[in-house]
DNA sequence: ACCCGTAACCTAATCGATTAGGTTCACGGA
DNA sequence: TCCGTGAACCTAATCGATTAGGTTACGGGT
């Protein structure tokens, strides 16, 4: 039984739509009156009912985020969460987590949302095309999939300027065989990574070195698997690892094999986090600025609530910093 | 302009009253009509307004989530998140996620919800006893601060056990002179920690040994602080670090003093995660269940909504295993 | 004195779903 | 035949906030 509207109005010896209007700040009440309403409110702590408020303005001020729910990179996800949940906060927006519909692509039982923020859109994730499919603003957070439907608006960060930085900077330290190790192959951020790498290697002339690893596989078994592709003579002299968590465990292995991490092998992260910056040695990353990234996709997708669909995604570049250790 | 219950009464030629009845179940309809009314609504894509039914229903189906803003261990809270959200799900409930109101401690702005869980209440964060305060269902994880109001849930792991679990660990191991390394004094997690290895440490004779580092201070910074403390004689020579990313960077600072992780010194992080899994040498850890203990939080708020206040917290246990591998 | 404009309020409809409380009608029993 | 009963529907109120569209009453202009 909280103090509705009504008991205001009540308290006051007004109407309802006085109260509204006083207490939404809108002309048609004398300063007199407004005050006293005012007054009131704030004695019986007063606080709008954002249902009642939901059903009339037809918005519920809930925007969904939708995210893979495999957590490949660690802190990533909670940093982008908060960023979006804190801007979106900033104009009384709440943000709700869905459930992840991989399997069903279905949207039933989510609830009623004014829009929804799509992080890193797998290619297999049956829920991506159901949320694009709706007639409401979406923001993606990199681009969705090839025939999943397009999104109102697309953040995206520099993923080959900051791929040609990791590997320029190989090469500028004196790096003759890179080679990039990757997780998974179904974000595009995965793919962004091994595209403009294997452009990059035909360009310098360079045979391109990819493995696909998986973050299930033990260690024994990864040890083995990359033991000769990181062979003292002819083998990798330089890694791009994608995420934070692959990056620390090539490290060990590595260290395992023999090498020095950052001398007679180079490493770099494509996902920056503390865990880098603490690791010995400090691991070479690239920082997609997470949390910021989230704000971005917030900010965004305020804007084109309640705006008509644009014919093309209103697009948003977010920098990607090379952070340079001592690791590569 | 979504379809609405009216819509689908008119298409019927029934009124909105049987089509509610009709499409919830309820008896009241012929068979007959039921049938007709579902293959209608199905027809139009008829998804009921969860605006609409919360204002009549006087429930949001919403539940908040309230962490820390700080992300000490990693992959703990997206762990955590996603096991909650699901579970709600399963009830029809959704997830939102506050923003922290940390300096603020208003819950100013919040949505209307049914609930909250809070998950790692800090003992300095002023958003933990306003959410306390109001007359919703809380379940906390992890015991709040005292004084800060009591929950009518509580989620806990049995940290005494665990924490006794390793350090019995590290005695059995040949550890003669064992420690603690923490990150932060504000968790009850982490007051959990220190308390029970300073009780252990008095039952065993030894000198407690607490190191507490900030997750901010630089490697440089970090080694010279420990460099006594793991000195090669008389030093700690086991150390259980708080935190998966903590645990990490004490490998690499004790592998830059010349220590041997899993042989000079023993090392152990209280929370585990893949990394632990991946890193090289493999680190023991305890399993804090993370998505687990998500889904038991959200199972048991959903048990106290629509019930009376219990006088006494209603309580669970989550149980947290001690992983065991070759670092302690 | 009369008219008109306008500030300051109020009445009532609206958003969508649910539900208490009718109304209708068919059928069974006396 | 008449009444009672209950199934099958319907009407209208309700939840809380907003807002279009009145209704006063007061003051200025002529």
């Amino acid at each position: 039984m909280p103090v509705t509207l009504a008991d205001v109005a009540r308290a006051a010896g007004v109407s309802t739509a006085t109260a509204s209007v006083a207490l939404n700040g809108k002309a048609g009440v004398s300063d007199e009156v407004r005050r006293r309403i005012r007054e009131i409110a704030e004695r019986m702590d007063y606080r709008p009912s954002s249902v009642g408020r939901a059903l009339r303005r037809a918005r519920t001020g809930m925007v969904g985020l939708y995210m893979p729910n495999t957590a490949s990179t660690f802190g990533y996800y909670t940093e982008t969460t908060r960023g979006v949940a804190e801007a979106l906060h900033r104009h009384d927006l709440s943000l709700v987590i869905l459930p992840s519909s991989h399997e069903t692509g279905s949207t039933e039982g989510f609830p009623d949302v004014d829009g929804y923020i799509l992080i890193e859109p797998h290619t297999h994730d049956r829920g991506v095309p159901a949320i694009l499919r709706q007639a409401l603003p979406v923001v993606s957070g990199d681009t969705p999939p090839r025939g999943a439907g397009t999104p109102w608006g697309l953040v995206e960060s520099p993923n080959d300027a900051s791929t040609r930085a990791v590997f320029d900077r190989f090469r500028s330290r004196g790096a003759r065989r890179p080679g990039l190790i990757l997780i998974e192959r179904i974000s595009t951020w995965s793919l962004d990574l091994e595209r403009t790498y294997r452009t990059w290697c035909g360009e310098q002339g360079l045979e391109p070195r990819v493995a696909l690893t998986s973050a299930r596989s033990s260690n024994a078994k990864l040890l083995s698997d990359l033991a000769e592709w990181f062979a003292p003579d002819g083998g990798t002299d330089a890694v791009l690892a994608g995420g934070d968590g692959i990056a620390v465990r090539i490290a060990g292995l590595l260290r395992s094999l023999g090498h020095v991490v950052g001398d007679s092998v180079l490493l770099a992260s494509g996902v920056d986090s503390p865990l880098m910056e603490f690791h010995t040695p400090r691991i070479t990353a690239v920082d997609l600025q997470p949390r910021h990234f989230g704000t971005v996709c917030a900010d965004l997708l305020v804007e084109l609530i309640g705006t008509e669909r644009p014919s093309d995604p209103v697009r948003r570049l977010v920098d990607a910093p090379l952070i340079a250790r001592e690791s590569g």
